[in-house]
DNA sequence: TCTATCATGTAAAGGGTTACATGATTCT
DNA sequence: AGAATCATGTAACCCTTTACATGATAGA
């Protein structure tokens, strides 16, 4: 009986309620006024992952009367909610990571500060930075091969992923200075 | 009776038969060997899209029985195809574009040539840097307010964010210039 | 008292992913 | 003859979006 894995929703509720108990309200606002509002915001996305992931036992909710009169249900997480958000942050990375999963690896490094070391974090942009450089090549020999054939627009919309990509490759580098 | 928009999936294909009659298969693996992959390539996902996008007249299928002598259900896009496919390029660029839908915002500057003039496409550049402008400056004001209580990480990950969307500020300005 | 915000949810509809299923053609 | 590739789909499951629904509390 293997487990569903949870959704990127999932993980991103996860990782906050990991860093402090949290109501389910107090997530829909952290997405809805911070960057981090590509990871949705709506109601209807947010109550059933905190409930599907209650509901597997990677957290628990509890009644809060301390910190206002208010009734506030809180979430926190559970150990086992830790082992599933550990073990995803140190998942190895590979080449389909970069290509189409860019905004889960974000999220894993947001996270990952608090539950893994520096050493942890630092294997993480060591490879992020190898499935990079793969990834750039790739792009590159694509474009030189449709640079005579495609539109300006197809050459364009080509740049602008190779650029984004050498950002990433920047950053990552810069990163890892940050941690020496 | 308003019509449902179409998914980003759906433009995508619609894209792509108007530049050229393509068979199911022959969408699937422009998909599946082009960096465009993150558009999906799954059967699953494509065939029911083409079926939608015919019931609503937007394509037509025939029998292409000349290119070879095995049976191909090609597409081609239809009047209403390129109405629809025209407006949805034409639309305005939003603060909402950039911050959720960049995706979309390639995907529409790819297909704009064919069917939109270079004015249309400058304007579409204009307004990028505009809008791109405008967020990278909530983000760097997002960034200096958290700055000082924020993990490494945390700050880290708005650095790559700014970064990202500073790439796409210069792009977008070369691009400009290439168009001129 | 009234309005904005805090707070918690549900329901319907729709699309995507994964996995399954089938058969023809081409190349070795 | 057999394998790889071409080619077209279906079905179950799951998640998200959008819209709706309700009520308490705090501040003007």
């Amino acid at each position: 009986m293997k487990q569903r894995p949870c959704s990127l929703l999932e993980f991103a509720l996860l990782g906050l309620v990991q860093q402090q108990p949290r109501t389910g309200y107090a997530l829909r606002m952290f997405f809805a006024t911070t960057p981090a509002c590509c990871y949705s915001s709506s109601p209807g996305a947010i109550y059933p992952a905190l409930q599907r992931l209650e509901e597997n036992g990677l957290i628990t909710d509890y009644v809060d009367k301390i910190t206002s009169l208010r009734f506030k249900r809180k979430f926190k997480i559970t150990r086992k909610g830790i082992t599933i958000l550990k073990r995803w942050l140190a998942k190895p990375l590979v080449q389909k990571d970069v290509v189409w999963y860019m905004d889960e690896l974000r999220l894993r490094f947001a996270f990952m500060d608090s539950l893994l070391g520096r050493r942890d974090a630092m294997r993480f942009l060591h490879e992020f930075i190898r499935e990079i450089e793969i990834y750039i090549s790739v792009l590159i020999k694509y474009y030189n091969s449709i640079t005579s054939t495609a539109s300006l627009h197809g050459r364009l919309i080509m740049r602008n992923g190779i650029e984004t990509y050498k950002t990433q490759l920047r950053w990552a580098k810069q990163a890892l200075k940050d941690f020496k």
